[in-house]
Formats: C-alpha cells, sequence, structure tokens
DNA sequence: AAGTTCCATGTAGCCAAGCTACACCCTCCT
DNA sequence: AGGAGGGTGTAGCTTGGCTACATGGAACTT
C-alpha cells in the first residue's frame, strides 16, 4: 500500500480527470496511466473505470482515496507537531482571494510577515460562491466569501475560519436625495435606478430579497463585476450600488449608508484542505488574518468615518 | 515527509540498533544510515545521535517514531476496509507462540485454514513473560500467557486477545497418597517434593504463592523448562508438578487434580501490533484462535476427563 | 595494553522504479 | 468527417535506493 498510489486516487477523486492531475503535480498523463496500473496491480482490485471521454474510480478506488485523506492528515498533524516542536513556521503559503477581501487583508499581512521566514504566494480570482472550494486544490489559504451563511457552499469538506462579517452598504451619489439619510431601508431604494452584479453572483441576493421583500422590481441599469467600477460609475450619477465597507473609500462623489431591513452582510472565510492546514505555516498565516480581520472590522464599525482605525 | 523515513524510525525506536533493524528487514546497515541523512536532509531536522556503541533518537526522532505508529495505524486501517469490500481475507500470517499453546491451539487452527487463501507461518520459542511483547514485532501473532493478569507485562500497547483462561493443575503419579483427593490445596502440598521450573518463570509465581500461602517452604528437587519432561519426571516419582490443563493428556503414570485456594490460572491471549492488527487474515486467524481456545476450554472443563471434546 | 566484537558510516557501482517523449486509440462535439 | 480532449502503450533516460566492501570508533576481554 503506497502512499503515492493513495495521494493519486486521491487527486483523481477531486480533479475528475488523469490529465488535470497531471497538470497539477507536473507528470504526464502517461506517468500517472503507469502508476494507476502499477496501483492495480499491487493491490489486485481495480480502481478506475473508462467513462465516456476519461475514467472514473471504481468503488474501491473511492475508498482508497477517501482513505487517503485520513492517513494525509495524519501525515500533515505529524509534520505539524514536528514543525512546533523545532522550530518557526517556514516555507511557501500560497495564498488565493477574491480581489475585493483581498484589498482588504493582504497588505497588512504582507507587512506582518516580513522578515518571517514564511514566503507568500498570491493570486486572485473573481468567480462564483461555489467555486472557491476547488480553488483549495492549488492554494493553501483561499481567502472566499459567502452571503448565505459561514460556510461557502461546497467547502463542506475543508477547514474553513471566519475572518470578518463586512456589512454590504449602500452607495449614492454625494448629491442624491437619500444622501441625507444615516440608514436605508429596502423601501427607501427598491424604486431607485440599480447599477448590479451579473446574475448568479453573490451579491445579486441583495437586490433579490429587497424585490421579494417590497414585492415589486428593483430594475438594474447596468449588471458589472469589478466594484471599482462600480463605484465610480455610482459617483457618476449612474445609479445606486452595493459595495463591501471594508474595500470602498468614501471618495468625493460616493457615500455610503448602511442597508437595514435585509440580510446584507457577507462571511470573509479562510479555507483550506484538512491536510494543508495542519502545517504550522497555514495554520500561522490564517491566525495572522483573523488578527488582520478583527482590525479592519473595528475600523470601519462605521461607514464614512475618515479616521483610520487604531493601528496595533 | 516519507512513509519510508517515518517507518525506518520507528524499526529504530523498536529494535534499537541500525543492524537490528536491518536484519529485520532485510537489508544493509548502509543503506539504513543513507536513508537517515536523506531523511534529516528532508526535514532539516537531526534525527538520531550517536550512543555508545550505537545510536539514539534525539527528541525530534522519537517524536517522529511515534507519530509513525498513527500513521501506519490509519494505512492499515484502510487495507483493511479494502480488502474487507473486496474479498477474502489472504496473505502469510505469521504465529509465534509459547509451546504449550500453540500445541492445544495450532493443530485446529491449521485444519481450519486449510483451503482458504491464508497461508499461515508458525514460530515457537519458550521465553520469559516479558519478553514476548518483542516477538510481536516479528510476528503477525503472538501467542502468549500471563500467569498475573490478562495481559502480559510489556504489551501495553499491543493488541491483546483473550483466548482461553487455563487451569494450572497438580500432577501426580498414579500411586501418590494425594491422588485419592478430588481436589487439593496448598496445605495439601506444601510439605510435598515438588518438579518446579527455574526462578522467574511465570509457573513458579505458584508455588510462591502456596510458600506465602502457608509459610512454610516448598522443595523443588528439580527446576525445568519442559513441561513433558516434568510429567514423565512426575510419572517417575521423582515429585508432583505443575502443568497446564489443556495440554496435558493423562497417561497411565499420571493424574491431575484442581488446584484451589490459590490463583492457579494463566489466560493465554494473542499479541498482535496494533498496525499488523488491522489486517483482515489477522483478524480472521485471531477470531479462529478465540473459537478454537472456546472449544478446548469446554473440552477440558473436568481434569483427567477421557472424551475428547466435540469436533465441528 | 592489545585484540576482538559490535556498530555506524562512507564510497563505488548496480538495478529497478518512475518519469518523459511520442505514437496511437477512443469518445464526444460540431 | 474532422477536431479536440483524454487515456494508454512503448522506448529510453534518470535517479534513488540498494549491496559489497572498506573504514573507524567505542566497549568488552584477556
Amino acid at each position: 500500500m503506497e502512499l503515492r498510489h493513495l495521494e493519486l486516487l486521491r487527486e483523481i477523486a477531486a480533479r475528475g480527470t488523469l490529465t488535470a492531475v497531471a497538470r497539477a503535480t507536473h507528470r504526464t498523463p502517461s506517468a500517472l496511466s503507469q502508476q494507476l496500473r502499477s496501483a492495480e496491480r499491487d493491490l489486485r482490485v481495480k480502481l478506475v473505470e473508462p467513462d465516456s471521454r476519461g475514467l472514473r474510480l471504481t468503488s474501491a478506488g473511492q475508498l482508497l482515496a477517501e482513505g487517503a485523506e485520513e492517513v494525509s492528515e495524519s501525515l500533515a498533524r505529524l509534520q505539524a507537531r514536528l514543525e512546533e516542536s523545532t522550530g518557526k513556521p517556514r516555507g511557501l503559503v500560497r495564498v488565493g482571494t477574491l480581489p475585493s477581501a483581498g484589498q482588504a487583508l493582504l497588505p497588512a499581512l504582507v507587512e506582518r510577515l516580513r522578515g518571517s521566514a514564511i514566503a507568500l504566494a498570491l493570486d486572485d480570482f473573481d468567480i462564483a460562491e461555489a467555486d472557491f472550494a476547488a480553488r483549495a486544490l492549488d492554494a493553501d489559504i483561499v481567502i472566499s466569501h459567502s452571503l448565505t451563511g459561514e460556510t461557502p457552499i461546497g467547502a463542506e469538506g475543508l477547514s474553513s475560519t471566519l475572518l470578518a462579517r463586512e456589512p454590504i452598504d449602500v452607495a449614492l451619489p454625494r448629491e442624491h436625495p437619500l444622501a441625507s439619510m444615516p440608514r436605508l431601508t429596502p423601501e427607501d431604494l427598491v424604486d431607485h435606478d440599480w447599477i448590479g452584479v451579473p446574475e448568479g453572483y453573490p451579491f445579486d441576493a441583495i437586490p433579490l430579497a429587497i424585490e421579494q421583500l417590497t414585492g415589486r422590481p428593483a430594475h438594474r441599469s447596468f449588471r458589472l463585476r469589478d466594484n471599482h467600477l462600480v463605484e465610480s460609475l455610482v459617483a457618476a450619477g449612474a445609479g445606486i450600488g452595493l459595495l463591501p465597507r471594508f474595500t470602498t473609500r468614501p471618495s468625493d462623489g460616493v457615500i455610503l449608508r448602511p442597508l437595514i431591513g435585509v440580510h446584507a452582510e457577507r462571511s470573509i472565510v479562510a479555507l483550506s484542505r484538512r491536510d494543508r492546514f495542519q502545517r504550522l505555516a497555514v495554520r500561522t498565516v490564517t491566525e495572522q488574518l483573523v488578527q488582520i480581520g478583527q482590525e479592519v472590522t473595528r475600523a470601519h464599525a462605521v461607514p464614512m468615518s475618515s479616521a483610520p482605525g487604531p493601528e496595533h
């Protein structure tokens, strides 16, 4: 029973095709195919079977792929114990993030780790909530978000750490009639023009909820992904927008107002595969992110506060 | 973190010297020494240090050796799950035994496994109670005994399965004055000549207890190890002996009588290293031994019963 | 004090395991 | 029909792990 074979099965279960595993592990599909046959010979069991264009794990293969998780984790836990006993966290930690949360968290992270033995590799992507989990195959930590709960959909098997709860505020042009109100309700907003996000994107859940609550349609003049673009359009008077509080600097043209009467908050979480989370360096980075998340939350307790929060 | 390295450390922890590990794993000490250095390079930690003629694990090495147990067990558990799901138990099971218990149990075991995919390798040895555990390094199952409790001394980290409780009876020449009594007490026995075992051997606990109880010395004319030799001397009138009930066939010259008033019973147990015990074939053999133990116990409920027990 | 034994370690060289490159085949999609 | 995506087989290279042999230190023997 070779560890290499187990990890191969685990990767196949996670990525679906041999070619994808080959890309991820910097090998050729041929090498993996040979490994599979040697594993089948060792174990005297069929592990995969052809399935349309690709292949599929047999029940035995699936059993082993699941068992591999347990083995990898106990191995990783051991490595973590060793690291804790013999030194400081070290090595490369790959962090992937959605852009907005990264903007709020990563500068402080880089600063805090400067001079430590931890090297960071950063990546960013703007994807649907359900796709964050897949990124945890390649990154050690995925900074992700969920508007529905504290764990993004699809992240059930992963280690999940809450970094912050970030309000989603209403962005208005400074001259807007609603600008004088300290807080806004669905009724206040529903009949104005919106700048929304494409359908299916997490933020769209809020206008949907407002429509449901008021029974009236919320008209989206535009549907855009990039928050900074939305912000500039709001400033130009193209409509009202929804923007996350931590990464929207109140500017000359735009002000933020809290939205009440509807769930307008996202949970920012750090996801890791369980075995990767055992690494001391990964845990350390995650702890730093939690602290940074708390600082950011404190600094933005009130929208439009122009004084920056306390630097620790 | 390579599995091979972990297992090497575990073996070193268990066997003490590189040379011993090399013998056990059919490799040269040189190969293992090279493995150690490659492990140290991988992990950037010193794992061993010189210690008089041999070497000793550092604290990091010890940490990993202990962790290796956990990893091996989770790996073995996985293998067991696979075996259970896809087929019958199979492969080589190495059974070591003390001679007397082996005589009572192994013939039936061989018979039951005839035609199965399980191959048996048998070994026997007559050693002190505390040395049985070391045998579990090489055998999959060690049939062992304890006069003090249900787990032999030194077997704490091992999987232990009770196979039988076997009374230790008093062996008398047929013509002996005590032969007419159905049961014997310490008082009945203490002033006769004994044929004992060498000091430190488990059976010696019984005469010691009798001496303690009666306050009088029990005179051992001879101290011998082999039960069959003791039996033949008893038949020759050289003294009274203590013999395990299951493996002493009442013969022309010798009769057995139960000893009461003192703990005169040994527990026969099957020991396995935890990871080895995960194998389906090993569990299967152990279960068979439990059943055989029960049959043997039933067949010998009364000493000197001349009718053989039920053959299944 | 010298010889012997028991261990670990270093070096040179062999062999096998695992990989790449490349060719081929199958299935699905257009 | 043809192209794209994916798995598998073969030949050959590279490397990691092993053996054989030699070396050297520590402890026990005489």
